[in-house]
DNA sequence: GGCTGGTCTCAGCGTGTTCTCAGGTGCGCG
DNA sequence: CGCGCACCTGAGAACACGCTGAGACCAGCC
């Protein structure tokens, strides 16, 4: 494909790797994986990564180390830092080290996709795609949403729900796989929320304009109608 | 692409250059980074910039130093130095060296792109010179801004602020992001200025006029509506 | 020196958002 | 036809977020 987007992620938790790993490829990225900080520098050095997705806590070299020494080394690719819960210390230490970057530990794919989305777009030429599904429009820049002619507002949750479904009209998912994309990464316990944002989500875009969007796969999960239900 | 503006910062602080480089991307412009003065001659005799945003402080040979040898070498590319504190000599040693501007660190991206446009007079995007969106009209050159028929008298941080938001109609900002443009960089820790900068607008071009133009995209940051709000 | 305008911090408050829970509903299968 | 499970629904608790008013600080100016 043209265009690309090589991301190299740099995680010792193996779950963790390979759900960011799964979501960004997912989102058509390129994800390679490394474990450690010494074999992120030496993956960096290899090839030219578009970003750097970088834990703080690493088994040797700590993430601020290995951007540092990135920069260093002339890599400059943005680097997006992991830190852990809401340390003000770390992410300052990150902006020093000269990451462009930092997210705070648990996030959800969503967040990062789109932290990755603006930092490897290139010039703002190409006109960011507005996601188009029958009837429903929603502008990931703007975060304005539109069934047919008339706006909706929609809260934060909300937003990253239908954004999830809107990226691939028709797939059905799993309320874990909703839970992934569109939740922080790492909410284990059951729970229901996902049946809970469906319903607002049909009260904000379906009810009001007597549309069925989004369909109950029974037993499976949910989707949106590739004709976005009217 | 057609119009791209290529420049060249020269910057040893990692933070700075990477905070720079990607305010620079947002804005349209393409930059490299050199972190030391060989390498800038190096580059800059190598490629052709538009023009160059040179520190003073380099851990090699100085920023006049650069400067002098690279007109020395015929590169004829707009200098921009950037000086620690407001040093006179350090002003007068630039021009000498043959800097066509100077800024004084710590400095706004906003600014820095202002005197980058200036200089190349070559926008990435052609931009006429006064924004205007819905009934909002500011003029960069002048700092006037009007709402409607009448003037609206801003400070320098609500000046700084509005421009930001109307170079980009639509767009959803994130605190960091607007104090990243309209303050200066580097300034990181955890605080609450853009909020109270938004009301502040707010009474001053919104309020008086029973409009809303700023709106607040909750979980997320600001954005100024397309139609400026009434 | 007192005054003014600009910038920024802080703490308290209101409110929308997020999520849980308990009970209801209806589909699908035996 | 009836049972169980999956999903839906309404209500409400807890919380985070952004808004607000007050005031500290500083610089420039009368």
């Amino acid at each position: 494909m043209i265009g690309e987007v090589r991301v190299l992620v740099v995680e010792d938790d193996v779950r963790m790797a390979v759900a960011v790993r799964r979501g960004l490829r997912a989102e058509g990225f390129v994800a390679d994986l490394a474990a450690r900080g010494m074999e992120a520098l030496g993956m960096a050095l290899a090839t030219e990564y578009d970003a750097i997705v970088l834990d703080v806590l690493l088994p040797d070299l700590d993430g601020f180390a290995v951007c540092r020494r990135l920069r260093a080394d002339r890599v400059w690719a943005p680097v997006i830092m992991l830190t852990a819960r809401d340390a003000v210390r770390d992410r300052v230490c990150g902006l020093e080290a000269g990451a462009d970057d930092y997210m705070v530990k648990p996030f959800s794919l969503l967040e990062l996709v789109a932290r990755l989305r603006a930092l490897t777009r290139r010039a703002p030429i190409e006109r960011p795609a507005v996601l188009e599904v029958g009837s429903l429009r929603l502008d990931p820049t703007t975060r304005e949403v539109w069934r047919g002619a008339t706006e909706v507002e929609l809260s934060a949750r909300e937003f990253g729900l239908l954004e999830t479904f809107m990226r691939h009209p028709g797939q059905v998912f799993t309320q874990m796989q909703l839970l992934e994309a569109a939740w922080d990464l790492g909410y284990r316990q059951r729970s229901n929320v996902v049946e809970v944002y469906v319903r607002y989500l049909r009260e904000k875009v379906d009810r009001p304009f007597g549309a069925a969007g989004i369909e109950t796969v029974r037993g499976v999960g949910y989707r949106l109608r590739r004709d976005g239900g009217g």
